[in-house]
DNA sequence: CCAACGTATTGACAAACATCGATGCATTCG
DNA sequence: CGAATGCATCGATGTTTGTCAATACGTTGG
């Protein structure tokens, strides 16, 4: 059977140890800035999106697009794939729900 | 009924309004923290604690311990009764479940 | 091969934050 | 009342973080 829950703990259960609480806390911590949880939303909505086609809807600059899109990658809730010279993003939804059963 | 789920729109839904966006961040944001976390998990676990049990366990000066239940306490996850000179404080349940659903 | 384009990286800077010592404020106990 | 206790607040400090301009890198099209 394939390993579904949380990977390191969760909040409510059993007191966290340091390094679930150090990891849970670095993947929180993606979520907890405006214009990445907005991000976030677009790239679920259109399923598949461009780093162009974000920089318009979040009001940033290419560069502050472009740090974003990387701390939510190195966070493991998107990943993205270069075609031609476009970066395309996909939300990893098993992430997502991992960072949600870490609250039950 | 009442009502129990988000308040503020899910991440995976729909695009976030700004001020959802704003709102949630806020909330993940207290979450950001490894210190916060072993604490709220300490809360749960023992149900109710006093400030004056959480500063061994943390390994943190007084006032960073009371710090930490502030920021918590604005994030609405626990909530405090002053009984006697101790701070007693419990997990909110429906917040942290409010957040978890904001994750669908 | 060169120019144009999309993206990533670097450097700089201000704002936010985690931490602690010192201090203030209640409350309890003798 | 006066000393002690538990917690909050303040001030200071070092670190992290969000942002952008400038620049570098890889890809495509002429």
């Amino acid at each position: 059977m394939v390993k579904t829950e949380s990977c390191c703990g969760t909040v409510l259960g059993a007191p966290l140890s340091d390094a679930d609480a150090a990891q849970l806390a670095r993947a929180f911590a993606a979520l907890a800035d405006p214009v990445r949880l907005k991000l976030l939303s677009l790239v679920a909505a259109m399923d598949e999106v461009c780093s162009c086609d974000l920089q318009e809807p979040l009001g940033k600059s290419q560069p502050t697009i472009s740090h974003h899109t990387k701390a939510l990658a190195e966070a493991g809730l998107i990943v993205g794939e270069k075609r031609g010279r476009w970066m395309w993003w996909r939300v990893v939804p098993e992430r997502v729900a991992a960072l949600r059963d870490a609250l039950a």
